[in-house]
DNA sequence: ATATAATTTCAATAATTTTTGAAATTTCAA
DNA sequence: TTGAAATTTCAAAAATTATTGAAATTATAT
């Protein structure tokens, strides 16, 4: 496998794991293309690379910013701006975590939390409910935290110390 | 908030957040419903439920059936299915992750390793490739082993005792 | 074995999501 | 300031994904 197919294959493997951590094609996309490239940058180069067009770039890339893994950058005397990626991995997953948890685990928390604290009628059908969404509860929030826990270790974690602790 | 308001609330926030777990609406409302019901369901029960079509119902039960998240069950002397869903989280979370990692993080892990071993021709720009491939790469593998180790523990890790145990 | 209830399949349709591209707006070098 | 380059916006179009419903198939109680 030669650069060229390395490289496209990297931003299409990227792009389809981008359901994985909840963004759409595009965005996953630009992400990669950034994190593999030596130099930030511009809008014009991302839409030839990717063959996607202005305004496609222009809102995926904005909203790479607003999650924090993308930084714009402009240069003295040049007019247009430069983005780069966070290239260090744990900051990247760090972030990620972070994000995901705020925008889509936090709100469904809350939800299972209200559900979980409605009056108990004492019908099985009410029993059955509280029960239930007081166990995903207990799960969503243990597993959050966890997951928190982890992505914010200072000690690196990719040293699999941390996993052999767990075993 | 009253049962039938409680149920649907929990149906629909389980339901936008199959996403979240790689799976589409309809199935992860149909989890939901079973997930709450006191007995388990039949077809026709599910359709009503979820004002959906047979063939949407269907084809999404063997979904479920596929993942290993929904058992059927006959009765003698009757010709229709039962359904009824894995009811402990703990059981659960363990099939999910499992199944996600099978389905969509090893053939990305194998992917990235493909990459990250090209030849290095010395250029930057494979270099870098190379570099960041290799780190996602590590990332991966060292994530996808920990959550394996996390969601199979013997010991229930609803107790906290394994957050407090890396913190 | 048969009748029929139950399930599955899948082409057609609907709903949703993504992408485009051109107009409007903003930015900043000169 | 000015004006052109750069960016953003957003309605329309395209692409993708989910759902329907009726025909085909399967399973089983009698």
């Amino acid at each position: 496998m030669q650069f060229e197919e390395a490289k496209q294959k990297f931003i299409s493997t990227w792009g389809s794991l981008g359901t994985l951590w909840g963004i759409n094609k595009a965005m996953a996309q630009i992400q990669a293309l950034l994190f593999i490239s030596t130099a930030p940058m511009t809008t014009e180069e991302i839409m030839e690379a990717l063959q996607i067009s202005r305004g496609n770039t222009s809102m995926n890339v904005r909203q790479l910013i607003d999650w924090g893994i993308v930084r714009k950058e402009s240069r003295p005397g040049e007019r247009k701006e430069y983005f780069s990626t966070e290239k260090d991995v744990q900051e990247l997953a760090r972030i990620i975590a972070k994000e995901r948890s705020r925008r889509e685990i936090r709100p469904v928390i809350k939800t299972l939390a209200e559900i979980s604290n409605i009056t108990d009628d004492g019908k099985p059908g009410t029993r059955e409910l509280i029960r239930q969404t007081k166990a995903l509860y207990e799960l969503a929030e243990t597993a959050d935290n966890m997951l928190h826990k982890i992505v914010n270790q200072k000690q690196n974690w990719l040293t699999k110390s941390l996993v052999k602790m767990i075993s």
